[in-house]
DNA sequence: CAGTGGTCTAGACCACCCA
DNA sequence: GGGTGGTCTAGACCACTGG
């Protein structure tokens, strides 16, 4: 229930989000113009664009000088993924380089048909990649996805792309809106370890990311486990 | 060297900032009034509305309808610490309780001294603490300080509390200005192993801390060492 | 050139806080 | 009541884009 005197640049920033979570605007559309909102909404062009600050300043949208206003699209390079390195809290200019070791329909462990709210019995779309450094294996990542969003996948007749999210929106039209990642370390079992070349039971990394598609229908998910040794997260304070 | 025609928010940003970072502003200062600064830089209230707008959404500042606008203070509650928990991403109503285990000077390994440009001879301070949650032992703290800066704690006679940061504010007039912190997973040691109550090599979250004070000098480095099993860090991708 | 966003102003009215 | 920030307006001028 929305307030009764929740403020005007409020209410346009309602109207400009319920366009984009309803579908009417899919990441990368040109929004309405500023004089436009103003007009359509009754409101002066300062507060359509403080509303508009406000999402920009949400990364929900992004301004062109002379060209608009666009939705933004979601963006994996904030992925937590992005720590694993040489061990340098940089992340930069360092190449991961992935091969697809597996593709096929699987049942899943319950607790990820359960998160995909899927019945447990159900064969999942299951992908297994592992990355590397310079031919060093560095991390193996699982991704479970619902079967119907990506028909025919299995056959194998299908190049599958490092980041496969373009992917997923223009051959399949399946909008990815937004993802959730949760990082936590473990110890290697003995398949990770092996596949790693480290030794079993030594410290990993663990990411886990659900990935979700319009009105909160989560698509994708996936665990990527690393060497504990070529992650650091660095951020700051204040 | 500052652009020629840097917006006028820009520019009365920087004004605040230099004010600031030169110390005649310093964390929970009230700053001048919205008309006050638009009189004395010659710039109109929007503008100077707008440069608060952003320090207020980099929160360096922030607002009390009625009474002014503060400067921030570093908020320790945003540190990557706040994940350790029964292993809920929550983090919420988790209560971790500290106790100081030594307190001593020391000689530090190079690194350290190196990164708070210390002679690799001259002794540090070292605070070792342990945190627990119910009794279980959950992590281990080893904090090196620069001893000038809390002259006498050693003795021992000083009572430290759970959150040091605000007494070396208030007890030694050190301001407390950023931190940054690092994130890796490593395996336990002997010595980390006992503390915790957890097999050797097993997985253990190291948290690093830089903690710097006026003109970027670091105050403090710390290492907190947490059972991998109560860490998790949470995050959402748009 | 017309249309877009980016900056800046001047001023109105409101809500909140405190003496 | 006087000062603070919070919202909102109307309008000016500029910088960038594309036809």
């Amino acid at each position: 229930m929305s307030q009764q005197h929740l403020p005007l640049y409020k209410r346009v920033e309602q109207h400009i989000l319920e366009k984009i979570d309803s579908g009417q605007l899919v990441p990368g559309d040109l929004i309405a113009s500023e004089p436009q909102l103003a007009n359509q909404l009754d409101v002066s062009q300062g507060t359509v664009k403080k509303a508009i600050d406000n999402l920009v300043n949400e990364k929900r949208l992004f301004r062109h000088q002379g060209k608009g206003t666009y939705v933004s699209s979601i963006d994996f390079n904030n992925s937590l993924f992005r720590f694993f390195s040489y061990g340098d809290a940089s992340g930069q200019g360092v190449r991961i380089h992935k091969e697809t070791v597996e593709l096929s329909l699987k049942v899943a462990p319950t607790h990820i048909s359960k998160a995909l709210s899927y019945p447990p019995e159900r064969e999942l779309l299951y992908i297994q990649r592992r990355g590397y450094i310079e031919e060093q294996p560095i991390l193996i990542e699982h991704c479970w996805w619902c079967p119907e969003i990506l028909p025919g996948l299995e056959k194998g007749d299908v190049h599958i792309p490092d980041l496969m999210y373009a992917m997923v929106v223009e051959k399949y039209g399946v909008p990815v809106i937004s993802a959730e990642e949760t990082l936590t370390a473990d110890s290697a079992d003995d398949y990770t370890a092996d596949a790693l070349e480290i030794d079993a039971s030594s410290p990993v990394v663990v990411l886990t990311r659900n990935t979700f598609s319009r009105n909160d229908k989560m698509i994708e998910y996936r665990t990527t486990i690393g060497r504990a040794d070529k992650f650091s997260y660095k951020t700051k304070i204040r």
